[in-house]
DNA sequence: TATATTTCCGTGTATATACACTTATTTTAA
DNA sequence: TTAAAATAAGTGTATATACACGGAAATATA
């Protein structure tokens, strides 16, 4: 293949994307080694004690992620007793909640997140960080 | 939980991160969908183009990826004849190189990546394109 | 030269991710 | 009121991801 095609390449926005989010995890999981939550489910319960019990197609919209890979996601939450199912009058609708377990451990957990956070703060500057965050954001909005 | 530490869960790096590469991932992955490949096999195809056969930890370290996670991602690539190992005198070592094969899938699915890309810079205009490269890129840099 | 060390890589296991398809329930329409 | 349509969610399957651990081969050292 051509070298410029190949050069082309390397700015895959997908690609570029994937890559810092790989790196990035790994750090978040390794501050929150001890507490024994993954960054993901670390989000996941930030985002249940946001928002509140919700259902699983809000929950996967509010997380960006498909509605099946949720429910995959909340298993393991589940069994640790992280969240708990709360009955609904609709059957079709699962609705679930942090329990306070789950606030608890998310509570351990913050301090050791703000230490993953502001190590990436402070490696792009305030500035160049909040940017980052409105670009992702329209990033987001732009391709859905 | 109070608010105010919620609120600040909302500007996570990591969570931002791994939202957006999700959504971006759907976009390009709808793209290359009658390729046949994903984006990140068209990204590991991409990179053994570009850098030439090479070994497990050299590949795994220009993708920013756990040497393990090559090892299982190269499996479906290999079973579908898009690479191959090449023979090393140093019998530890495992060499792969992209197949002819492997090169018509990457030109085929070429001008659909070119599609997806070039969306993304749209949504962003150049300029914050760009700076979401050298941003990520100094991310990477800095997390590691 | 024999052994210790280093290097390079794969496996076992667990989580993360999503598409295609199916099931159950509710709502709508005939 | 009953059947069709819409809604909410789970399963099957496949890829993506990485840590802990283990094995084989090359190199360094005693």
């Amino acid at each position: 293949m051509e070298a410029t095609v190949l050069a082309e390449l390397r700015f895959c926005a997908c690609a570029n994307l994937r890559k810092t989010a790989r790196l990035v995890t790994q750090a978040y999981d390794d501050a929150l080694k001890e507490t024994g939550l993954h960054c993901s489910q670390f989000t996941l319960l930030a985002t249940l004690a946001q928002i509140g019990p919700s259902g699983m197609g809000q929950l996967a919209e509010a997380l960006g992620m498909d509605r099946t890979t949720l429910t995959r996601n909340l298993q393991a939450l589940q069994r640790d007793g992280l969240v708990e199912d709360q009955p609904d009058g609709d059957k079709r609708r699962r609705q679930v909640a942090i329990t306070t377990r789950g606030v608890a451990a998310l509570e351990a957990a913050l301090p050791l997140w703000q230490q993953a956070q502001k190590r990436v703060v402070v490696v792009l500057g305030s500035d160049q960080f909040g940017d980052l965050l409105d670009t992702l954001k329209t990033l987001r909005r732009g391709v859905r």
